[in-house]
Order: structure tokens, then C-alpha cells, then sequence
DNA sequence: TGATTCACG
DNA sequence: GACGTACGTGAATCAG
């Protein structure tokens, strides 16, 4: 039944590489059983395919199809401008092999299977449709790439297949700002940093777009560049000709590629049963391979006996509906309410997510709470929605019809919340469960996603809901800014309409639970369950409590110190402007390097990558032994940092209703393990400096109370000690000797009773050195002396203390095999970047050398912060803050001893018994009515 | 928004 | 042989 493609005929072209990437990103890199071969993406495509396959039904089902791939990575375009795609990063090695097997999941599926050396698919793509057109028929085309937009029209439309929406002409004009027409035009001026395509410098698509509107095309407005008002648009135009030229040619699909086959080629065929599930069958896809079967009316062919490889890396995907947002209940009755009750008690957990009017837990109000069950089972309850006016425009002061009273609402759900028997999943459910305690409910037990996915991967990408949900998911939640808007017309949660924020709300809970389904059981697989059960999910409650305790600041100590830093920074304004002899922007780096070194004539001027000159503390510090100008910027910039990052801006982070400051501990910020401090950060109050110390006098404790300081000593050069191994530093701290005076004494011969401040001084540089990846530049730079001084420093080092190298090589040879190194306690740091070439490797090594030692302490210290509640349970203490090797209580005045002593001993203990480590570790104690004193 | 600078461990 | 280099953070500010 061969058909002549033609009038009425339905052409489909499937962008092979885009599902390709997709397929790689959206899962985590499975292997096949068994031999290991990389089939991660092998397996989404296919899914990929088999979902397209399924949904052709129906009266729009395509007659013709084709999936068009690249071929070569050379094209026409690179002799055109050989720069054409050079800053795309290479393909993912895990990532190549897999490339073939696409062509045959393909073929497999018998769809025509398409490529052309020397062409890129866009190019076949663009052949094909303008010959499917011409004949008469449709097109649509599923990809989402904008380069080919220019094709939609007359029959040609394009489809996302991720997001389900079509893009027709109206689609393209959104996008562009013009027609499909004139789609190249705008592209060729915009330029694409992607594909390294040129354009013309400072205009976007834009300023493009309202060009060509005004001029018609891109032809008329080079020659007419003249007229064009603005100079700077003007003269970028007539500067840039021929590169813009050249940019339309390389935007321009080639219509015209000699193809050797013809449309009728194309035609739908089914596949053959014993050819695709004999290819599943042999990537080892069992749900696939077993649900085309099915499908099929077949028995599933016997799957490969395999010997399982490295413990079986392989999980099967979570099989999972469509995330739908219109499939979602808008809860408004305590008897819909119970249903859902019921539910979660049936399976024995619940993803959650709770709505509120904005970012600060300590502040905002909650304005609903959704709930799902299962995969594509979510409801949103709303409670404090704001009615619309009568013309719906605005939101008024009452309370939206149709919610649940807030009370009968969480009276329904709070045992639920409560109940020992059923787990809580959220992602980042510090933030909940901050909401949620402020209305008497206390969240537990608890599963957080965000803390998975930084157990799994940390230091690969962030862990965000929307990172997370694009690649395990492959799907994009609705953005917020398209429910609140942005800027000064933003609105809060409550003002959004309930049937809107249902889509959303619950949606962000559907993909909770997915996600849990998805990374769960991976960290068995990874090997890091015990770095999530013992050092991520039982320290979300701790610090949730840290955070709601805060810690007091006085509000006149710090308003004092902002008076008297700004008349002191008054007095030297004057004073630089004085010596400048001229008056100019102080806080500003460029005109400050411009008097220095242009107008001054100073010797030493570095212009860095932007142009500007360098005018760090360093460069001023060294110029300042020559003029009063620098030292007096720097004293200024010193009280400049003081004054805006805390006095000033310290009081603005001071609760109304508790007079304490409460900070937000980020437990997936550092991907060391440390944790991260925001708004404010509590971690970088000015300590080095006398004048800055004094600002630590304003963090106080309540009468009749004390704070307490207590920090390990030398924490991660003792660990430093114990993982490379080194029997020197290993006895010295058994002995309680000086480090750095012990180092010195090893390195220098010099007797530990005649060392000078200065050797002693020499050798903590190095020591820090060696922690941080060292290398004889930056000690030099860091010591000011000369570099083959340094250099000599760190030989003598190595060659007293062996076991450092070998550290270094051993760990930077284990980021290589493995992509990731890990902490004494088995947390795992991804290094991507260390098999890289270029400068990018010299960091990753150093970051790898430094990671194990940095996050073993930062493990520590966590453990430590999950036992103290239980072992000062009863005392009358609360632990405040964490600053990396430093917590800080606040005591009653007659407990301080036994609180020190209670502390001590579960910090000094923290790495038993999962971790023998063979220093002793020191904790140092301080206490008094303010931080500065307790420090 | 990105670069620069600087506060901390 | 040249190149560019301490590790990990967050916040304020300037400039485009």
C-alpha cells in the first residue's frame, strides 16, 4: 500500500540529538548489567520513542516520519567561519558510545532512520519539509531548537515534545518578535552564544526584532544603517557588516541538501515484534522490553543471564504517568480533606509542599498546603487566599469562598503531620517544617529530596526543585514568576487565584514525590544511604531549631558603630579627594585604578580580563609603602565593608517580634559538606581585624544568660595528619605540641625553644598550603617571597613528610577514575572538571585534594550537631550557630561548666564510632555576655 | 547580570 | 615549554 506523499499526507521529523540529550540528561547514567556498558540515554530514547509511537493516534497521526540525525562535525558552516560551534562542550564520554545505538532503537522501532555526512540534521530537516510542503501535505517537526523556526508556516508547524505544546507562526512571532520570514534576519543580528554565532555586539533578539519590523528586512537595514537615530546601534551596524552577513548564512538552513532518498521513503511502518523486543531485549530494558511485549500480545522474550557486575548498577526506571497540572484537586470541604487523609494512611507516606506569602520562614504567613500520594495523585488545600475585587483584577483584604477554615484545616491534618508512622517527603522540608511549627505542628518523620540529591551528587549540580526536576524528570514545573510576576508588580502567593495556584502548588508536589521515587533508591546503589540517614536527614531538624532560637543583637551597639564609621569615612573621602585632586567615587574600582595608575602614574598597574585595572587589598597594600592615597582606600574600604555588609544592614535582619537575628543555614550550599549561612550570613562576622572584632559585642545573651563558644583546634590539619598518614604531625599533636612551631622545627632543623615567630610564621603558610592544593606560586605570592624560594619551602616539605604527596597523587588519581572523591565518613564530592585540559583541571585537582580534608571536619562537626540536643537535653543551654569548626550556645549563667563540659565531650568524641581517627581531637572554650568576649 | 572586592573558616 | 594557580562560602557595590 505505498502512498505518494503528497495532499493530505503528514510528514513527522524528529530531531534525533535533541532527544538524544534530553534522554542523556533526564536520567541518572544506568549501565547495562552485564558488562556495564552506558545505556542511560539508549534506555530514554527509547522510552522517548515508544511514548511518541503511542500518542500517534487518531485522525492527526502521521502517514510519514523520520528521526534525522547529525553526522560529523564537520559542516559546510566551519569553512564558512571556522569558529562556527567551537565553545560547545564535547560530548560526555558515557555519552559516545551510546550515539550508534540510537540509530538502532531506531531502526529497531522501523522509522526511517536519517543523516548525511557533512550536513547537520537541521539541514535535512529543512530539505525535507520544504519538499513535503511544496508536494502539498503537512509538517510538523518535534524539536524545540529556535534555529528551526524559520521553517514553520504553510503547513509546517513544530512540536515540543517535552512540554506538549505546538509552535505555530503565532508561536515563532512570540518568540522572535517576527514572522518565521524574517526568523534568520533576527538571529543573524542577535547572534547565538550556543552555536557561537557572531551577530552584532549588544543587540539581542530585541533590539533585532524592532530593527527589522522597522526596516523589513535585514538587506534594507545594512543599507539604509545610515539613517538609524541611535549612534552607538548605528554605528555597531555598519562596523559589523560583514559579520552579520556571515551570521545570516550560518543561521540560514540549507534547503537544497542532496538527499538520497525521497519522502515516500518515510512512510509509517509497524514494527517488526521480534526485531524490537529482540533490541530492547538485548540493551536489557526489562519494563520496556515486558510492556511492548504486552502491548504487542507476545510472551517477553527471556532476558540475558546475567552475572551481575560491580554490585548491579542498573536500577529500573520508576515507571510514572504525565505530569498533568490540570489533573489536580482543589480541596475545599474537611470531607474531601479526609479522603485524602485516608489515602496517605494507606500508603504510609506523603509528599508535601506548603504555600506561603514569601521567603523568610520566621515572618510569612501560610496560604495553603498540597499533598501527593502518588505520581500524578496531588491536591492543593487552600486556606488564606485573598478574594479578587468584583472586577477580578485586584485582591482585596478578605478571604477568598470555597478554602477551608485555616484551624479546621490543620486540626484535620496535624496528627497525620505528626504521626511516627508516616514519613513526610519534601524537597528542602527545613523550610516546611519551619512554617508548620509556628502553627503547633511539629513535621516528623521526615525524607527530603534536596538532601538526597546532595548525598548523590554534590559538587555535579545544584539541588534545587527545578534543577532536579528537569533532569530526573525531564520536566519543567511552571516557573512562580508566571503566577507572581517580577520586580515592583510582584504579588504574594495569597493574591493568586485559587484555580491557578492549584496547577502549580500541586504540581511542585507531584514532583516531590516522583523525585523521592527516582533518588531514593539510588543512594543504595551510590553507597552513600549512610551519609544521607546520619549526616543529612537528622540534622534538617537541628537546625531548623538553631535557626527559630536565633540569637539576640543589640540594636544601639550597632547603630553607634554605623555613626561612627560614617564620619570617619566622611573625614578620609575628603582626605583621598584631597590627594587625588579630584573628587571621584571612592567605592568605585575603575575610576579608583584610573587616578592610581593614570592620572598618578603609578607603576604596578594590572588590567585584568575586563580592562580595568586591579585594585585588590594586595596591589594597595604594596603601593601604599609609597603614597598615603592607597593606605587611606583601604582604611576607607574597611570601613565601608563594616558598615554596609553588617552594622547597617545587620539591623535590618533583626526580627520585630523576637529582637534576634535568625539566619537561614543552607545544608546543600557548600559542596564540601559545610554548611552555607544566609540572610543574613552569621559565618563571616568580622573576627582578624580589632576594629571589626567590636562588632561581635552586639551579639549578646539574655540577662542571667552567657554565650558560649567552643571550637576545634586545628581541626582539619589533625585530619590532615590522620588521612595522609604523616607520624610527625601525628606525634605532635599527640603531645599537644605547637603545629606550626613542630612543622617548622621538622622542616628547618631549627629546636622547637629557639623558634622565631617569623620561621614558625612560614611554616602555618605552608601548612595551610598543603590543605588548600599548594603550589609554589601561590605560597610565594601568599608569603611575598620569590617563587623558587617557595618552591624550595615545598620540597623540603614533601621530602620530610612523604605521605603528603602521596596523598595528593593518590587522591587526585582517584578523582580521575572515579569522578569523585570522598570524606573519611563516605560523603562523596564529584569532581567533573579534574579530567579536563586546560586551567579548569589545575582547579578541580586542587579542590579534589582539599575536599576529603575539608569535608571530613565539616562531618565531623555535623555528627557533633546531631547528638547536642540529646546531650544537653535538660541543661537550661540552646545551640545557636555553627561557624564550620565553632558552635555557639547560649547558657544559663550557673550551667556554663557543666554545658562546656557536656559539649566538649560529644564534640571531641564526634568521630566515634564510625571513624577511629589517630589524632586526638581539641575543642577550645570560651564564654562571656557577648561574642567577642566568648571568642 | 557579571565582575570585583572583602568578610569568615 | 608556557600558562595560570592556594580551598570553601555570601553580600554589597559598581557598571553596562
Amino acid at each position: 500500500m505505498t502512498q505518494q506523499f503528497g495532499k493530505g499526507c503528514h510528514l513527522h521529523l524528529i530531531d534525533g540529538s535533541a532527544f538524544i540529550f534530553r534522554a542523556y540528561h533526564a536520567l541518572p547514567p544506568l549501565t547495562r548489567k552485564s558488562d556495564g556498558l552506558p545505556i542511560g540515554a539508549v534506555s530514554g530514547f527509547c522510552n522517548m520513542l515508544h511514548r511518541y509511537v503511542e500518542g500517534n493516534t487518531g485522525p492527526d497521526a502521521p502517514t510519514h516520519v523520520a528521526v534525522i540525525f547529525d553526522k560529523g562535525s564537520h559542516t559546510f558552516r566551519n569553512d564558512l567561519y571556522d569558529l562556527y560551534k567551537a565553545n560547545r562542550e564535547a560530548m560526555p564520554e558515557d555519552l559516545r558510545p551510546q550515539i550508534p545505538l540510537t540509530r538502532r532503537a531506531t531502526e529497531a522501532f522501523n522509522i526511517a532512520c536519517k543523516e548525511l555526512e557533512g550536513y547537520e540534521a537541521d539541514d535535512i530537516i529543512a530539505t525535507l519539509s520544504c519538499q513535503a510542503r511544496d508536494a502539498g501535505g503537512r509538517v510538523t517537526i518535534i524539536s524545540s531548537d529556535k534555529d528551526l523556526m524559520q521553517l514553520v508556516g504553510g503547513g509546517v508547524e513544530m512540536l515540543d515534545a517535552m512540554k506538549n505544546t505546538r509552535i505555530d507562526v503565532e508561536g515563532v512571532e512570540a518568540k522572535f518578535g517576527v514572522g518565521p520570514d524574517r526568523v534568520v534576519d533576527v538571529q543573524a543580528l542577535a547572534g547565538d552564544s550556543v552555536d557561537n554565532v557572531p551577530g552584532a555586539p549588544g543587540i539581542g533578539i530585541k533590539t533585532a526584532a524592532l530593527l527589522i519590523n522597522e526596516y523589513g528586512s535585514l538587506e534594507d537595514l545594512l543599507d539604509r544603517a545610515e539613517e538609524i537615530k541611535q549612534p552607538k546601534r548605528r554605528q555597531t551596524l555598519i562596523e559589523n557588516r560583514e559579520q552579520i552577513e556571515l551570521s545570516k548564512k550560518l543561521v540560514q538552513l540549507d534547503c537544497e541538501t542532496p538527499l538520497d532518498f525521497t519522502l515516500d521513503d518515510l512512510e509509517v511502518k509497524d514494527p517488526d515484534t521480534e526485531t524490537l523486543l529482540g533490541f530492547l531485549n538485548e540493551m536489557e530494558f526489562r519494563t520496556l522490553t515486558k510492556r511492548i511485549a504486552d502491548q504487542m500480545g507476545v510472551e517477553p522474550p527471556a532476558p540475558p543471564e546475567t552475572e551481575t557486575l560491580g554490585g548491579g548498577d542498573a536500577p529500573e526506571q520508576v515507571e510514572m504517568p504525565e505530569i498533568d497540572p490540570d489533573s489536580y484537586e482543589t480541596v475545599t470541604t474537611a470531607d474531601q480533606l479526609q479522603t485524602w487523609i485516608d489515602r496517605i494512611y494507606e500508603r504510609g507516606y506523603v509528599a508535601i509542599d506548603s504555600e506561603t506569602t514569601g521567603l523568610d520562614e520566621m515572618q510569612v504567613d501560610l496560604v495553603g498546603i498540597c499533598i501527593a500520594t502518588d505520581p500524578g495523585q496531588a491536591c492543593y488545600v487552600p486556606l488564606t487566599h485573598k478574594a479578587a475585587e468584583g472586577d477580578g483584577l485586584f485582591a482585596t483584604e478578605d478571604l477568598a469562598e470555597g478554602q477551608m477554615p485555616l484551624n479546621e484545616a490543620l486540626d484535620l491534618l496535624k496528627p497525620v503531620l505528626e504521626d511516627d508512622a508516616i514519613l513526610k517527603i519534601g524537597q528542602n522540608m527545613k523550610y516546611d517544617a519551619k512554617i508548620l511549627k509556628r502553627y503547633g505542628i511539629s513535621v516528623a518523620p521526615i525524607d527530603d529530596t534536596m538532601l538526597m540529591s546532595y548525598a548523590l551528587n554534590a559538587g555535579l549540580h545544584t539541588h534545587g526543585m527545578d534543577t532536579l526536576s528537569d533532569r530526573y524528570l525531564g520536566h519543567q514545573p511552571i516557573p512562580i514568576k508566571e503566577l507572581l510576576g517580577s520586580g515592583k508588580s510582584m504579588i504574594t502567593f495569597d493574591k493568586v487565584p485559587v484555580d491557578k495556584a492549584t496547577r502549580y502548588a500541586a504540581e511542585d508536589a507531584d514532583i516531590t514525590l516522583r523525585l523521592w521515587q527516582t533518588l531514593k533508591p539510588q543512594l543504595h546503589v551510590k553507597k552513600v544511604t549512610t551519609v544521607y540517614e546520619t549526616l543529612e536527614r537528622p540534622l534538617s531538624p537541628v537546625l531548623a531549631q538553631m535557626e527559630m532560637h536565633g540569637i539576640k543583637v543589640d540594636r544601639d551597639t550597632l547603630s553607634r558603630m554605623s555613626n561612627a564609621f560614617a564620619q570617619k569615612m566622611a573625614g578620609l573621602e575628603a582626605e583621598i579627594h584631597e590627594l587625588a585632586g579630584e573628587t571621584f567615587n571612592v567605592g568605585s574600582p575603575k575610576q579608583l585604578g584610573e587616578i592610581l595608575f593614570d592620572k598618578m602614574g603609578l607603576e604596578g598597574g594590572k588590567k585584568g580580563k575586563t580592562g580595568a585595572y586591579a585594585t585588590g587589598a594586595d596591589v594597595l597594600e604594596d603601593l601604599a609603602t609609597e603614597h598615603d592615597l592607597p593606605a587611606r582606600v583601604l582604611d576607607w574600604r574597611q570601613l565601608s565593608k563594616l558598615k554596609s555588609t553588617y552594622t547597617d544592614s545587620l539591623q535590618e535582619h533583626i526580627h520585630p517580634g523576637t529582637g534576634r537575628v535568625h539566619t537561614s543555614y543552607v545544608q546543600t550550599g557548600a559542596n564540601t559538606g559545610r554548611l552555607a549561612s544566609t540572610d543574613p550570613n552569621l559565618q563571616n562576622i568580622p573576627v582578624r581585624s580589632e576594629e571589626g572584632r567590636r562588632i561581635r559585642e552586639a551579639f549578646i545573651a539574655e540577662e542571667g544568660k552567657l554565650l558560649l563558644s567552643l571550637d576545634y583546634s586545628q581541626i582539619e590539619l589533625r585530619i590532615l595528619a590522620h588521612i595522609a598518614d604523616i607520624p610527625q604531625l601525628k606525634e605532635a599533636f599527640a603531645e599537644g605540641q605547637d603545629i606550626h612551631a613542630a612543622t617548622a622545627s621538622e622542616m628547618f632543623g631549627v629546636p622547637l625553644d629557639e623558634m622565631t615567630p617569623e620561621v614558625r610564621r612560614q611554616a602555618k603558610a605552608i601548612n595551610f598550603g598543603v590543605i588548600y592544593g599548594i603550589s609554589g606560586f601561590g605560597l610565594a605570592r601568599n608569603l611575598r617571597i620569590p617563587r623558587g624560594e617557595a618552591q624550595g619551602f615545598i620540597d623540603r616539605y614533601f621530602e620530610r613528610f612523604p605521605g603528603i604527596k602521596d596523598y595528593m597523587n593518590s587522591t587526585t588519581e582517584f578523582g580521575k577514575a572515579n569522578g569523585y572523591v570522598a570524606t573519611l565518613f563516605g560523603r562523596r564530592i564529584h569532581t567533573p572538571d579534574i579530567a579536563a585540559k586546560g586551567p579548569r583541571s589545575g582547579f578541580a585537582r586542587r579542590a579534589a585534594i582539599n575536599a576529603p580534608i575539608q569535608g571530613t571536619a565539616a562531618d565531623i562537626i555535623r555528627r557533633a550537631m546531631i547528638r547536642m540536643p540529646e546531650a544537653i537535653e535538660g541543661l537550661p543551654a540552646k545551640m545557636l550557630l555553627q561557624v564550620h569548626d565553632e558552635l555557639i550556645f547560649e547558657v544559663d549563667e550557673s550551667a556554663v561548666e557543666d554545658v562546656t563540659a557536656a559539649a566538649r565531650k560529644v564534640m571531641e568524641s564526634a568521630a566515634a564510632p564510625a571513624v577511629k581517627i589517630d589524632v586526638p581531637l581539641v575543642v577550645d572554650a570560651g564564654h562571656g555576655k557577648n561574642w567577642a568576649e566568648a571568642h
